[in-house]
DNA sequence: TGCTACATCTAA
DNA sequence: TAGATGTAGCAG
């Protein structure tokens, strides 16, 4: 007898392990590893789906006890049985259920019915075909003779065309096809985001330092070597012309590439670059697809059809049969950590998925994270630098200039003079200007003027925001209300916006500049599908003069007539309370400096600030990233931060305030008890505090971190924690592993 | 004793 | 997770 190992598909600690099935006598050469099926579960035998993780001839229990598996999931996709280590893998290594993690790895969850093509064809020879037209026309069976003489033209003939163009009714078709007469073609058309044509005429000669590098790793793929490279280039040293020689080298030994990039990254220069070079073998994965697309994607690669995938970090769990090659374009970003269960993150599970398949991984970043970075120089990653421009542009002139001092001169704009001083002269140039502002929110928070409260979210602990249409917002759960004509504390008619959104910004300019063309590009003016390419592409046709916007304008994209970037506070990313900020500012003011003076023009980027000698913001200024990098490992070495150490992020949410805190307070007592049985091993209980967010959508949030030595010590503490979330099902228990942003 | 409402248990 | 089973409380 055989029996079945199998997860079923509910995600409950409780369940997440695996129950033996008998396999009937009929599944018997049907069931494998990865297929999902139907199973009975539990006294009133309900029907569920699962998937079988493991086979065996012994059962593991009394026999009589074993149920059968029903049947095969019709519908369902199976997973690669790869692929279910890996889960496993990211189950141990994220926190989460087996179940979440299977979830997660099985990116397309239905099979879709394909898209067939159909063409008629004529199905007897061209001089029956003949006498049989002369027949028609003599028995004015027009229909039929118009169909006889287009088919005697040309052949095969799409059957849209057929019943459109040529008005032949389906019976028509039916009873010829009956006859004899005709034949239809049946062909399965896959729904591919790919190219058609490769074009190698646009290919670029690699400079001797990208060369270099491209060689290094192909001789060492060659050689049997699998490392994992860290590509560190400075903006605009041409990363992605090494990615694409290594991956065609790749490619050439039939092997496949997945490239993870950043969403927002995938623009059409992306696609184009892509496709001009690998034609359609290679797909791209995005959140816009449709079911039916992402599922012939899958087929595509299943079926040896693609060489490369192109996507986010769901683009990992891609089905190659032969992969080689994980590529991981701007490494840093925060997006290839996952916010849901399981909070895995890209990077990590590229290396293990790499290690299981025999493959390399190659990061590439103008501004690495400080983890990456410092493996890197550990050795544990290979590092490779590319620290020239391709296109031998000069470094931005950059200037920093001090707000407090623009204060002490009664400048109360949000301009400082300098920068006012430039954004005319480019005006007058006709040359173009990008304003960057620091900040994730669109406006300002609302506050009194007489009692100073501000107007908060009545189901969170933050304040609301104001949006153009007068209405207030709460930005994590939605709740709006109309802007208020009194203050609801004090009722005093004097309430203001405060803070500077990318809209004030807007108004600033257009007041101070009225004859400038001003683009915005926010959260709020890219909601629709297209409006993202739309706003880049009429700024890159020079449609308008200035372009303000948050972070996603410093993202991919040249623009060779951008000559100046104005960085209005760059402070703002730097007061948060989140270790990683004076990092990510690094990152953000790198990037968008690297903006200005790409071509020929030289560029000039000003940073206004309040802390002009902030080592994030000078090292920025001077794209000197190790010098950063040094100073930034000092502070997290000094507080034990990650990469020093290793962070559990456990936050306890729960309706009653009292009841959450005194979970999180038994939660951190016994983390404290888990720490003393560890002699001579570094862990830090800190906590349990009120998190930054306490209230959520009427839930609070407490919060604690852990921090050790090593991840292993944080896995084993999850694994203590794990009874506390059958504890009390009021509070819900969520586990984050060196997290990233703050809670 | 019989009923409801709710807590607890268990799944192969 | 959800259905099966167990239990306290209470009316009759």
């Amino acid at each position: 007898m055989l029996y079945a190992d199998i997860i079923v598909d509910i995600s409950h600690e409780s369940l997440d392990k695996t129950y033996q099935y008998k396999i009937p006598e009929h599944l018997q050469n049907k069931v494998r590893v990865g297929m999902p099926v139907e199973v009975t579960f539990g006294m009133g035998n309900r029907c569920l789906t699962g998937y079988v993780v493991g086979l065996s001839d012994e059962p593991k229990i009394e026999e009589y006890r074993i149920k059968d598996i029903k049947d095969l999931v019709d519908k369902g996709v199976p997973i690669e049985s790869r692929m279910i280590a890996l889960a496993h893998w990211m189950k141990e290594n994220f926190g989460g259920t087996m179940n979440d993690a299977l979830r997660t790895v099985l990116s397309v969850k239905k099979s879709v019915k394909p898209v067939e093509k159909k063409q008629i064809a004529l199905a007897v020879d061209r001089s029956t075909a003949e006498e049989l037209l002369k027949k028609f026309a003599k028995k004015h069976n027009v229909a039929r003779a118009r169909l006889m003489k287009e088919l005697l033209t040309y052949q095969p003939i799409p059957k849209e065309l057929v019943t459109g163009k040529l008005n032949v009714n389906a019976a028509t078709l039916k009873a010829l096809e009956e006859q004899g007469i005709i034949t239809t073609i049946v062909e399965e058309v896959y729904r591919t985001t790919g190219g058609k044509n490769n074009d190698n005429s646009t290919r670029v000669v690699l400079n001797k330092n990208q060369q270099k590098l491209c060689n290094q790793i192909c001789e060492e793929y060659k050689a049997g070597k699998r490392n994992t490279y860290l590509i560190h280039g400075v903006t605009g040293s041409g990363k992605t012309e090494v990615y694409l020689q290594t991956i065609e080298y790749i490619v050439g030994l039939g092997k496949q590439v997945i490239v993870l990039i950043p969403e927002i990254a995938l623009t059409y220069q992306t696609v184009r670059r892509f496709t001009e070079r690998f034609g359609s073998r290679v797909a791209f994965l995005h959140s816009k697809l449709s079911a039916g697309e992402r599922y012939d994607q899958y087929r595509l690669a299943k079926e040896g059809k693609l060489d490369i995938m192109i996507g986010p970090r769901s683009a990992l769990f891609t089905p190659f049969e032969h992969l080689g090659c994980i590529v991981i374009d701007e490494e840093h970003e925060n997006s290839y950590k996952s916010e849901q269960v399981p909070k895995y993150h890209a990077r990590e599970t590229a290396i293990e998925l790499a290690r299981m398949t025999d493959s390399c991984v190659i990061l590439g970043s103008a501004t690495p994270s400080v983890e990456a970075y410092e493996r890197a120089e550990r050795g544990e990653y290979v590092l490779l630098e590319l620290k020239e421009r391709a296109k031998n542009a000069t470094l931005p002139e950059v200037e920093i200039i001090d707000l407090k001092e623009e204060m002490a001169a009664k400048n109360r704009s949000m301009f400082s003079r300098a920068l006012q001083k430039e954004m005319e002269e480019r005006l007058v140039r006709g040359e173009q200007t990008m304003l960057f502002l620091n900040r994730r929110g669109y406006s300002g928070s609302v506050s009194c003027r007489s009692c100073g409260k501000p107007i908060m979210c009545p189901h969170c602990s933050v304040s609301l925001t104001l949006h153009y249409d007068q209405t207030l917002h709460c930005h994590y759960c939605g709740h709006t209300i109309p802007l208020p004509e009194k203050c609801p504390e004090c009722a005093s008619p004097y309430i203001a916006a405060f803070g500077t959104g990318t809209q004030k910004v807007e108004e600033a300019v257009k007041k101070l500049f009225p004859q400038a063309r001003v683009l915005r590009m926010d959260a709020d003016t890219t909601k629709e599908k297209e409006s993202y390419e739309k706003i880049l592409s009429t700024f890159a046709n020079e449609g308008a003069d200035i372009l303000v916007g948050t972070q996603m304008i410093v993202k991919g994209h040249d623009f060779p007539k951008v000559t100046l970037v104005g960085i209005l506070a760059a402070d703002l990313s730097l007061n948060v309370s989140d270790y990683r900020s004076a990092e990510r500012t690094f990152q953000l003011l790198a990037q968008a400096a690297g903006r200005a003076g790409r071509d020929e023009l030289p560029g000039k980027v000003i940073i206004q600030t309040y802390q002009p000698k902030h080592y994030s913001i000078t090292t920025a200024a001077k794209e000197d990233y190790i010098g950063f990098f040094r100073q930034e490992m000092a502070f997290r070495k000094m507080l034990k931060y990650p990469p020093q150490a290793h962070i559990l992020a456990v936050l306890c949410i729960g309706r009653d305030e009292d009841k959450t805190r005194q979970f999180c307070e038994h939660v951190a007592t016994t983390a404290k008890e888990f720490a003393k049985t560890k002699k001579g091993e570094y862990i830090s209980v800190i906590g349990p505090t009120k998190a930054s967010i306490a209230k959520s959508n009427d839930f609070y949030r407490n919060l604690i971190y852990i921090k050790a030595d090593t991840y292993g010590i944080l896995t084993e503490l999850a694994e203590k924690l794990e009874p506390f979330r059958e504890q009390d099902k009021n509070v819900i228990l969520q586990l984050d592993f060196d997290p990233m942003g703050s809670y």
